[in-house]
DNA sequence: TAGATTGTTAATCGATTAACAATC
DNA sequence: TAGATTGTTAATCGATTAACAATC
């Protein structure tokens, strides 16, 4: 353990995944409105333990204090800076299909710091073309186009089959962390972040909550 | 809790969102060369604890037998029986945006068990075409289409501030899951399951990692 | 029989929740 | 001061991992 870490432990993953909630929900209220908020208020809004919610933000510099609350702006510029919303990850895209495409033409990744800069697929159709002014290249330019573009993240739409191929290519080209958009586990060295958006796990907790539900029922 | 959960408990929704992950990577393998398959060689290829895959494996009746392993074929079956993608959830989804077209169009649901039937918007120029075969109608005939139909899913891919409107609706016609692909945190009564796709979550955990790597480093 | 593997019981680990002191 | 709220320490809960008996 670093010395940073024995002051500022590490946060756990669960309240990681929190944080980006919390501050959606503080920016939707009304500033001049509401100055001051407090952790039960927070919790009821979003379903959760207010003793959460606490140490979520304790485990940020929140600044909260005993019988006031937290600040409404200072809670806010707590959590973007923790989140780093402020400095902006750069991402390409590989896959340009359905999926590639509306996330290409997604403008809202900006909001949560990152950017997606270009695309690469294989298909000549859509190579040279620009989808949201992002300009699709054909793959055997990515390695190149990101080590001179210092990119971070990659972000993979294509199908499973070809997945592990793009994965090992990017991974070569210094990408750091992997956003996964295909149902197939990718095999990544130690150090590199796989972040899995899965689906099928998604839609299993759905199918089985029916399922039982209609058992229920009967 | 009822006899049948003391006879069979009900799986953690840990496992239940491993259970495709395990499906998807068997599915993946050369049926007539391989026959029988370990625990072992199933959590190597998938990162996980040999122990944690049997774990998931016996909890559906997956038919193991010590010292051989699994029959390939019979634990597919099992998996997908269980799963329940032998019969079909029907869904629908409500606002035919960016990414709610995207969703029309992608058509791997249906080997996850679910099929999305229609679309709804409020967009004049959407409403009455057909995306990937799927007819898109005007929010106003939601109540009515879904309870004729009994649909039990509701997709909504609407922006943040027409969410929790769109729920009720959906919640007032019948649907029993929710699927949220916005990054508001819906109310919904006891018993109603919301599943939420949170890419603010995902990113957060992926920047984080950018972070401490690159301090790391200096 | 010996070796390999399953399935289960016990131990460990981590996250959530409860209790409570500190504080404005 | 009394009441409300934060932040932290302790207790609980649930999931993962380890140990091991059962078995083919």
């Amino acid at each position: 353990m670093t010395d940073n870490e024995k002051i500022n432990p590490p946060i756990s993953i669960q309240t990681l995944k929190r944080l980006p909630l919390y501050l959606g929900y503080l920016k939707s209220l009304d500033k001049d409105e509401i100055k001051i908020i407090s952790s039960p208020i927070i919790a009821k809004a979003l379903n959760l333990n207010e003793v959460q919610v606490r140490k979520d933000l304790a485990s940020i510099k929140s600044g909260g204090r005993p019988k006031t609350g937290y600040l409404l702006e200072k809670l806010i510029i707590s959590l973007e800076e923790y989140l780093g919303y402020g400095n902006m990850n750069e991402a390409v895209l590989v896959g340009v299909g359905c999926l590639g495409c509306s996330l290409l033409k997604y403008n809202g990744f900006e909001n949560y710091g990152m950017k997606i800069l270009v695309g690469f697929d294989v298909d000549e159709s859509v190579i040279g073309t620009e989808i949201n002014g992002k300009r699709i290249f054909p793959i055997s330019k990515l390695k190149d186009l990101c080590q001179r573009l210092h990119i971070n993240i990659g972000i993979i739409t294509v199908t499973g089959e070809s997945a592990q191929e793009v994965c090992d290519l990017l991974l070569e080209a210094g990408i750091q962390a992997i956003w996964n958009f295909t149902s197939i586990q990718l095999n990544v060295p130690d150090g590199i972040i796989v972040q899995n958006e899965n689906i099928a796990s998604s839609l299993a907790v759905l199918s089985k909550h029916l399922k039982k539900k209609s058992k229920v029922r009967k």
